[in-house]
Parts: structure tokens; sequence; C-alpha cells
DNA sequence: CGACAAATTTAGCCATGCCTAAAAGTATAT
DNA sequence: ATATACTTTTAGGCATGGCTAAATTTGTCG
């Protein structure tokens, strides 16, 4: 019997900076900063620097690191981090639509069990969920082949005043404020429409077909994300909230 | 932001430790060897030791260990051991029954997720399926309180000959057995009855109401076993394969 | 330019959990 | 009772991935 072999396999921490490389550098070609990832992944600075060195150290690398200038993900890191995305958002899908979770409740579990399913159990979860295109907070699922279709979402905050919405995604990092806009009938799928009167970064919205507008906090508002109106409903037609 | 608390939880590892000790020690009150739980695990004795000695030492022990004599859980380890335990075979149920898995293939998976299912995901999963009693190889799912029916099941090679069993359980550790037993018809609840011509350890024996006898191999009969034909009817009437 | 603040890296540690090789204990058989 | 075989423990390492504290670098402002 072989002792036991430690094979060069991911580990769940360098899932996890990967992971975070992918959603904190925006733009492609954009680099992410020490700082950001320590804040994203809940370590420190020094840390980080630790991580990335041997991330851009071994044979097929999975980022480009510059000393001092971030870090950006290699194609092959871009391929890996993807792969965890999409192992995550399944999840979340499945823990909702299969379990009974409530959307606030997804993320945490999601976040522990993406690292450890197998290609059979991906497959098995995606074929019982008919492929689902987004996960319960909007986000788009990678593709098997890593796809992810491009959305041209733009924060809430960023949106025109009176120029009617679409709610494209919400962040799913914030359990009290996702009860909070489910209560608010909050969610992907949803017209929206920014009114005159910002005050301190509070929001004044109208929400659906209703005729009260509503002052979202800001709390609430920084976690929403919206696209044009008649855009979303050309390119999303299959999905059902 | 606190740096990361270092909390002393259970790992991966410690679990795996507890429940090899629990399926390796027999009767209540035996001890498991260093060298039986090195095999059972896939590392060395040196390293069995080394994790015997951090156990037994921790503050609320989970083992009570003797240099030299071997190691047997103390009632909170008992308890942890049950509750890695009720994972994975819940967790075979649900990949068997809702995911389309097949007995075979459950195993692997369950061996790795069974660590990072929270309570909530449990409850969910033993809801979903009905609180099922046994996993897709006949083994009883502890209760959540660490309950576990004692069957006095046998090695169907201790069986006396001529006498009619049924198949209570199958080891779940050879996915090429399992798949040779599913074409033979040897599942959990099936009769079997072993006819006189025991030969280097194989076995003849009548399968269900078939009347030709059939000669077992002795894997695949050291991986099969049983109870009295009238007790298990009574004791399992809700299983159903 | 030069000083300062912020970001980043280096240096040195620690815990976990595995390994090999060597030492020590146990059990059995003459 | 002792030699021998087998089991178990000790001793010394290594890899991973955290941490703190002390450099060092960068970028900005006067
Ligand atoms: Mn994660
Ligand atoms: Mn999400
Ligand atoms: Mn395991
Ligand atoms: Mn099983």
């Amino acid at each position: 019997m072989p002792p036991r072999t430690h094979l060069p396999v991911n580990t769940e921490s360098v899932d996890d900076y990967l992971k975070a490389i992918l959603e904190l550098s925006g733009p492609p070609g954009e680099r992410a900063t020490s700082n950001a990832l320590a804040g994203h992944l809940g370590v420190r600075a020094a840390s980080v620097t630790g991580m990335l060195q041997k991330l851009a150290a071994q044979k097929p690398s999975y980022v480009k690191y510059e000393k001092h200038h971030g870090v950006r993900l290699t194609p092959a890191g871009k391929m890996r981090a993807l792969e965890v995305l999409r192992h995550h958002r399944l999840l979340e899908r499945f823990l909702h639509d299969c379990l009974g979770y409530s959307w606030d409740e997804v993320h945490d579990d999601a976040e522990r069990l993406e690292h450890f399913i197998s290609e059979r159990l991906e497959d098995r979860i995606a074929a019982k969920l008919g492929d689902p295109q987004t996960d319960p907070h909007g986000h788009p699922i990678p593709e098997r082949n890593g796809a992810l279709p491009a959305r041209p979402e733009v924060l809430l905050s960023k949106w025109a005043c009176g120029v009617k919405a679409v709610i494209s995604s919400v962040s799913d990092r914030d359990p009290s404020a996702l009860r909070e806009m489910e209560r608010l009938g909050l969610k992907p799928g949803v017209a929206i429409t920014v009114e005159a009167g910002t005050r301190n970064a509070t929001l004044l919205v109208r929400i659906g077909e209703r005729t009260e507008p509503l002052r979202l906090s800001q709390r609430l508002a920084a976690g929403i994300s919206v696209i044009a109106a008649n855009r979303r409903s050309r390119q999303h037609r299959k999905i059902d909230y």
C-alpha cells in the first residue's frame, strides 16, 4: 500500500484566492490589490503576499503577479476561478430550489461546499435543475466550459434618474439586507426607477408597478445592480423567479 | 475587523479518526489499535500515534488512549463520530435517491462531503428524504441524538448452512464488488440461504426465490451481512429498495 | 524635491498533520 | 528465560497557510 501521495491538488485556500482575484479585478486586464484581497478573504495582507508569490511561482502559473503592483489571473487561473464560481452558484440555486433554503441562507453553505463538489456531482446538480442560468440572487452561472455571459449591469446608484431599469442581481453577502429586500419586493426581474431626491447616498425609488416611492438606505441600494428594462427582457427570457 | 480567530473547531482529519475508531472498535469497550487505524485511514502508524496523543490531551477529550494498548472513544467522542457517520449515510441516501447516483458511486463523494454539512443542511436533507432509516447499502443511519439501532447482523460467512437469512447490509468500500452484487441481485432485503459446499472461503448460496445455487467469491461473500429472516421483516418493515 | 502616510513585502513564528528512520515495547515460540 | 517478530512510539523533517512586527516601496502634497 503506497503511503500517501501528496499530489499537487488545488487546495481550498488556493481556490478562494483565485475566486477573490476574479471578483476583485474588474474589467479584464485590471489587477487586484493585496489589500483588497486581504479584506475580501478575511486574512492579513502579509498572508496575501505569501500566497500570491506561491501562486505566481508554480509551474502552470495561475496568476501574473508584479510586486507592489497587484495581481491578475492567467487564462488557466481564470478557468479554475470560473469552475469554483460555477460550483458556488449552482449550489446556491440547488439549496434554494431543491432544499427549501431562503435566499439569505444559501451563501454560507455554498461558500464551504463549493470546494468539494466532484465533476459528477456538479453535472448531476446541473441536470436536476435543468442547467440554470442564474443563482437565486440573479448572478449568472458560468457554463462548464467557463463561458460567462457578460451583462451590461451597473450599480443602482449609477443609474440615471427617471429611466426605467430592471434589477439584474443583488449582493448575497449580507443576509439581513437580503431579508429586507425580500420584504420590499426587491428581487431580480423587478422593474425599478430612481426618482430625483438623493440624500446622503440614500435613493428614492419606485418599485415595480407601485405608485408610492420608497427611500432605500445606502446599505440596501449599494447591493442592487440593474440593467436597461428592454435589454433584460430579451436576454433573460427564460429566467423565472 | 478581527484577523482570523483560529477556533478549536473539529478538523476533517479529527473527524475521520473518530469515525475510524468507532468503526474499528467492535463491541462497546473494545479498543482500536494504531495499526488498524493506520490501515483504515491510509496513513502511517506514526501519524496515528501523533493524532491519538493530541486527541487524548485536549480539554474535553474525545478518546481514552493507553500507550501501546490502543484507543477507544469517550462519550463525547462517540457522539461526534456518530454525527459524522450520520452525515455520511444521509448523503449516500441523498445522492442515490435524489441525484441518480448508483450505489457504487455514492461512497467517495459522501466521504468527502460528510465533513462540511451544516446542521441546517443535515436537517433539510433528512426532511427531503423523510428521515430515512438506512443508506443504500443497508447500513442504519444514526438519529440526530446519536441513537443507532443495534441489529444482530453477522457476516454471511458465519451464518449456519441451510438456515434462511436476509441480507441486511453490504460493504460500500469496493465499487466493482457492488456492481457485481447488483448484477446478481444481492442487495439488502433479499433472502439468501447458504448451502453446504464451502471451498476456499467461497460460498454456495441460493438467492431469493431462485432454485439454482450460485458460488460467491470470497471477495463478494466477505462484504455481505445478514440477519435472521423473520426478525428483519418485523424490524425493518418500512424499508423499501 | 522631500516628507509623510498608506500599501506592500520581508522576516520570523506557530499550528496542523503528514512523512521516514530509529528506538522501544509487547508477545510469542523455542 | 530469552531470542525473535511485530507493533508502537519517538525524533526529526517538511508543506501549507495563517499571524505579528519590522522593513521597504509607492504615491501624494507642500
Ligand atoms: Mn470558499
Ligand atoms: Mn449568489
Ligand atoms: Mn471522510
Ligand atoms: Mn454505505
